[in-house]
DNA sequence: AGAATTTGACCACT
DNA sequence: AGTGGTCAAATTCT
């Protein structure tokens, strides 16, 4: 990646300050990491999440000038790939050579942002982007890197929500599983991992297991050990009532631990076509779209 | 040179 | 006709 033009003279004093305050901060944790490698009490600390504070705080800082710098050198945000790429139809641009090049040149610069909140285990390559109505942001495409030499058919939109000033959200929607050789790879990986961050598959007491009501369908939950299968209402029209196996769907996904059924289990309605359901990967909530009984697809929530 | 991204164009759906 | 999803040529990066 080309480094950003950081020579610009009048960086407003709040960003100075947010990123002296980051690398402050990032100093303090090599420090303290330096310390903790040197000393033999480095058993009572962890040394990773140490590592991964300093990597938050320089990672936060680059990305502070670097919008600091995007927004001196656009500051109209004409040029800025959120606000201004992605769909062509019926846009009547000029393809003046000269201008598309340096327009190419400067979104090249500021492609950093995309790629690093939306990393996985997984390959991933862009092939679009568009823009949504009623939505601030563009929608980003990509599929699995393995399309075409494992047939893969993979997929997943990445989005930047709406009203997040504190911190930068996206919603990551996946569509259908990979199948590449990468995938069983990872879930090996995470099953051999699995620890309490990944306390995910629980059942609600909130909701004290009870039918949760909602605007066309309601899923109960059975507040059981015995909880392997979702049974579906129809509560309007019809009298239709048919189990849905969706747990043998949710232990395809090798990152969920599928032995502990604690905590926090939700289940919302969805649209006319599709129900959806929701629960916790850690503080992060991972919402199932749900077509005919079988999850049709998945997305969660990332912070930048 | 090959990989990756950008973006105008096209297509399907409603 | 409007919209979202995908394709593919052009461009940029490594």
């Amino acid at each position: 990646m080309e480094p950003a033009d950081f020579s610009h003279a009048g960086i407003p004093a709040e960003t100075r300050r947010k990123i002296t305050a980051e690398l402050l901060s990032g100093r303090q944790s090599a420090a303290r990491l330096q310390s903790l490698l040197q000393s033999a009490a480095a058993a009572d600390h962890d040394p990773i999440a140490l590592a991964t504070k300093i990597l938050t705080s320089f990672n936060e800082s680059i990305s502070i000038l670097e919008s600091a710098a995007a927004e001196l050198s656009c500051p109209d945000h004409s040029l800025c790939p959120d606000l201004d790429s992605g769909d062509s139809r019926g846009s009547t641009a000029v393809k003046n050579h000269q201008g598309r090049a340096n327009k190419r040149r400067r979104l090249m610069n500021t492609r950093v942002v995309m790629t690093a909140t939306t990393e996985d285990k997984y390959g991933w390559r862009k092939y679009g982007q568009k823009v949504i109505l009623n939505a601030t942001y563009p929608r980003s495409y990509f599929r699995c890197t393995h399309k075409y030499d494992q047939g893969c058919r993979a997929t997943k939109h990445v989005q930047r929500m709406e009203g997040m000033d504190s911190e930068i959200m996206y919603k990551i929607t996946y569509i259908c599983d990979h199948t590449c050789s990468t995938a069983s790879q990872i879930i090996a990986s995470a099953v051999a991992s699995a620890s309490d961050s990944y306390n995910l598959i629980s059942f609600s007491n909130s909701h004290n297991g009870q039918l949760i009501e909602g605007t066309g369908h309601s899923f109960f939950c059975p507040n059981n050990d015995d909880a392997m299968k979702v049974r579906e209402t129809t509560t309007t029209s019809g009298s239709t009532n048919h189990e849905v196996d969706l747990w043998s769907e949710l232990k395809d996904f090798g990152s969920l631990q599928t032995t502990t059924m604690t905590n926090q289990y939700y289940f919302s309605t969805g649209d006319d076509d599709a129900d959806s359901l929701m629960f916790w990967n850690g503080c992060l909530p991972i919402i199932f779209v749900l077509a005919f009984g079988q999850i049709a697809a998945y997305y969660t929530i990332e912070s930048k």
